[in-house]
DNA sequence: ACCACTATATTACAAAGTATCATCAGGCGT
DNA sequence: ACGCCTGATGATACTTTGTAATATAGTGGT
């Protein structure tokens, strides 16, 4: 399954003639394998593991590479990193961040974005780029919380 | 004006019961003076030059009460501060920040809103605190640009 | 005056992100 | 194959942002 995603990764490069390198591979390979948002710190911990060498700016810079070719998000309210289900192809996002149990659920809802979209036209306000995150507690946390 | 603006936060703080000290007050005075997003060490530094001995937990602190109460907003994808235009008083936020000129305009719409928490309902997700926020270019820097 | 509580001071540190410059590897034209 | 250009990596050091922990000072109620 993994294995999969790594391979739909590198088509995509190919196909899109940009370079997938070890490391930015690796990053990736790693980042398909967090439950969840991952700071770049943790990440670069794993990272280490294999790349001994590997420094802050070994992780940004594939951090970046995987942001821009839409193989991952940031969550800008986490400082983190999250793997991008829909991974290579860009859409509308919104996140559902549980600070309870850390999960978090992608939606990808065309009404909210429009919305946003529309507001921002009647200003006259051009977007590049749209941080729509909500903080709560996801449904099976409620029900542990209630029963405890 | 701002005086008007500090005179309404020392209402709002005497009719809540809650203690607006001198640092707050300063704090939110120095906020009110701002023009768009502030870092909390840019605010820092402003604050030194009346509360000599303040460290990065004084600003931290004002800020804190500020946010709670309605009087700032944390803009969560600039690691910044905005004072809030209608402040004291809860409502639903949206920012459009502009990369350009730096200044950051307050929707208050409730479609926007309201469309995120149903989606949100429709996972049995309970939101607590939303994050909405739009980068790009405001429409006197896009005049500005196509002029130049 | 005494107590409980909240706010502030201070130190030290942790976490997140970047600037700079040197070096290296791959593709490209000749 | 050769040198050249570009983009990727290595390495060092630094800046920015935020917090933990603990001590001290102030405030309000009785």
């Amino acid at each position: 399954m993994q294995q999969t995603q790594l391979q739909r990764a590198i088509d995509i490069c190919k196909q899109k003639n940009i370079r997938f390198t070890p490391i930015r591979q690796r990053v990736f390979q790693l980042m398909t394998e967090q439950q969840g948002a991952v700071s770049a710190y943790d990440l670069l911990e794993l990272l280490k593991q294999h790349e001994t060498n590997a420094k802050p700016p070994t992780i940004y810079r594939a951090l970046d590479f995987l942001l821009e070719n839409h193989f991952i998000h940031r969550i800008e309210s986490l400082n983190a990193y999250l793997m991008c289900e829909h991974f290579g192809c860009q859409h509308p996002m919104q996140l559902l961040i549980c600070d309870h149990c850390k999960q978090v659920i992608e939606l990808r809802d065309p009404l909210i974005d429009e919305a946003f979209s529309q507001q921002a036209q009647k200003s006259g306000f051009q977007i590049t780029n749209k941080v729509l995150e909500a903080h709560g507690i996801c449904q099976d946390c409620t029900v542990l919380i209630i029963n405890s």
